[in-house]
DNA sequence: ATTTGATGTGAGATCGATCTCACATTCGTG
DNA sequence: CACGAATGTGAGATCGATCTCACATCAAAT
């Protein structure tokens, strides 16, 4: 025997008043006795009464939901953001609708257009593809509030929260170079994805600034998975001149390098030194500790969250491209280098 | 300007039809003709016309939304489970409302209650605590689906998916004593936490079988941090006479319990033995590698979304209690001890 | 020719909460 | 005492989609 939720109807019949007049007592708005709002109050406890939010937002138009789509929820940069935006939205009486488009653009299409139809009211993307936002773009144009995280989308005038990806790729590199080391390794994610292009860049840049000539098999592309980088990185250690130093652009590949580089009996920092983009909680726990450019994790998505909450209030204003800076923290993972 | 999105009524009016009809063009169902069906399409087409899932659910009662409460999305364990029910969900046209309890049953109940009022079809819970839990059992007397994932709670008639907590911790300690361990220490979470108990539960058997007294000396509680981890581990080993190894309940834990170890200078396996309840990446990335006991994790978010599925297709029958087996995997962390 | 049935369509009710408007009261003040 | 204002309350419309009915129309069958 279900027991249907009880209404305004059912609250109201049982205080022998209207429904507009329990409305009233209950959202405390318009005149209402102070007695008939008493007996309203205890029918409404006595039955116990929970609006129905679905009713509510289908007359105001606002469900208290907001959505997010990121890469990959195991991922744990993304999942410290996916916790920090759920706290202040929680904060602020909203609910996370979290999808991952698992870094493929028709998945991240189609999870959007099922999210857009659930009345969500805004949303926080970190998009798959730069290029392809045809389905970000038609949010912004119907003024659905948009955020985007760790990567933008071409030409979309909307806000965005990102790391100076560049700058600290070229950091790391420059390091390296510095260090005395020529032949380095670049391990890097799909070339679709924002953050590696722009982290491919600061490597070309840096090079390029110590007088080193680009060479693509000092390249390797995997997937961002530790998986995937274990064998990327197998590939390329395993040429007649293997670089000297790696650089890897984020913390799974980082991990899948030193897993790989271990089954190579390569040692670190002895024969090849590395650096990794985005700090990770083990990077400590090796020996050596791994030297890395870290970012601001824990303000990308409280940053994001509030930049999309000012927009649902109402704040208008230009599009907000807030961009942080990356630190290159030196650990032990980094050796000099005698040029061979 | 704001362009509303179509309803069916603009629609109807593009096609010259009524709203019924139009209805019964787009879902197919009852009598339509031909040309009246094409003509409702090509308008619906011509005004990107999306159903309103509010209003439909609204009637129906069903929004496409699933609801999972865990403990702690940067937990990789539980953001590996989020992550599989999300997939199942999505294949199956749902999407998935995230909160996280941070292990707070204030929090775990005001986020059920705002969650259950948007008329969430049904639930995942990891709940934190197994005795107080009114709020979940008020869920299964009106019938909401519910499954609880990683941990149970009293008297609840609904379905779970769990892992042999019990068992696996006594095999991890039994190993230790076989090895030659009689002061074994515990670094165990809160022990309102369900896993928590039945891990301890199996370190109390193990040891009473193995004829050793109890001796809370070797017991140091501490939330499931990295942080938290580090000082109760520090606290533990700064005793005159310390365990000569460790089984921690977590795979956080056992992260702390390792940079702790390694910052008082104590080395593994040579000073102290550690074994850690649930895999992780990284134990394999440590010299030497962590012997650890592995849970199946792929498989209870993907069962625990099934058995969701399945109640919300109306499926009957008694509660499905499921438990996985868990494993010990042997690596290096563990090294033989003359009883002294 | 007329009944029966299949086919096609529209008017209106419904889901639950909220809001506008109209209608009662009661009160204060000239 | 009377009239406008303040105070309370209810009837009904609204949000958007769907479903039940009732009503047509046209075909085949008797």
């Amino acid at each position: 025997m279900v027991r249907k939720p009880a209404t305004l109807k059912d609250v109201a019949a049982l205080a022998n008043v209207s429904r507009a007049t329990a409305a009233r007592a209950l959202n405390s708005y318009g005149y209402v006795g102070d007695e008939t709002a008493q007996k309203v109050q205890a029918a409404a406890e006595r039955l116990g009464y929970r609006g129905n939010r679905l009713a509510q937002a289908l007359r105001s138009g606002q469900f208290p939901l907001i959505g997010c789509i990121i890469g990959d929820i195991q991922n744990p940069f993304f999942a410290r953001i996916a916790h920090d935006i759920e706290v202040v939205a929680r904060e602020l009486g909203h609910n996370l609708v979290l999808g991952s488009s698992e870094e493929d653009l028709g998945q991240e299409i189609s999870l959007l257009a099922s999210l857009r139809s659930l009345s969500i009211r805004g949303f926080i993307v970190a998009p798959t593809s730069s290029a392809d936002n045809a389905h970000l773009q038609s949010l912004v144009a119907e003024h659905v509030p948009l955020v985007l995280i760790d990567r933008v989308a071409e030409g979309l005038d909307c806000d965005s929260v990102l790391v100076d990806n560049e700058g600290g790729a070229r950091k790391a590199v420059e390091y390296l170079i510095a260090t005395g080391h020529r032949r380095i390794g670049l391990l890097q994610d799909d070339m679709r994805i924002f953050t590696s292009r722009e982290r491919m860049s600061g490597y070309q840049k840096a090079l390029a600034a110590g007088g080193i000539a680009p060479d693509e098999r000092m390249v390797s592309v995997s997937q961002s998975t530790v998986e995937h980088a274990v064998d990327a990185t197998i590939r390329l250690f395993s040429q007649k001149r293997p670089p000297t130093a790696l650089f890897t652009v984020d913390s799974l590949m980082t991990q899948g390098a030193l897993l790989a580089l271990r089954s190579m009996g390569i040692s670190i920092p002895h024969n090849v030194s590395l650096i990794g983009f985005d700090d990770f909680n083990l990077a400590t726990f090796t020996d050596p500790q791994i030297t890395v450019v870290s970012q601001p994790v824990s303000e990308i998505g409280r940053t994001a969250a509030r930049l999309l909450f000012d927009r649902l209030s109402g704040k208008g204003g230009p599009a907000q491209k807030i961009r942080f800076e990356t630190k290159l923290i030196v650990r032990g993972s980094v050796r000099g280098q005698n040029p061979s």
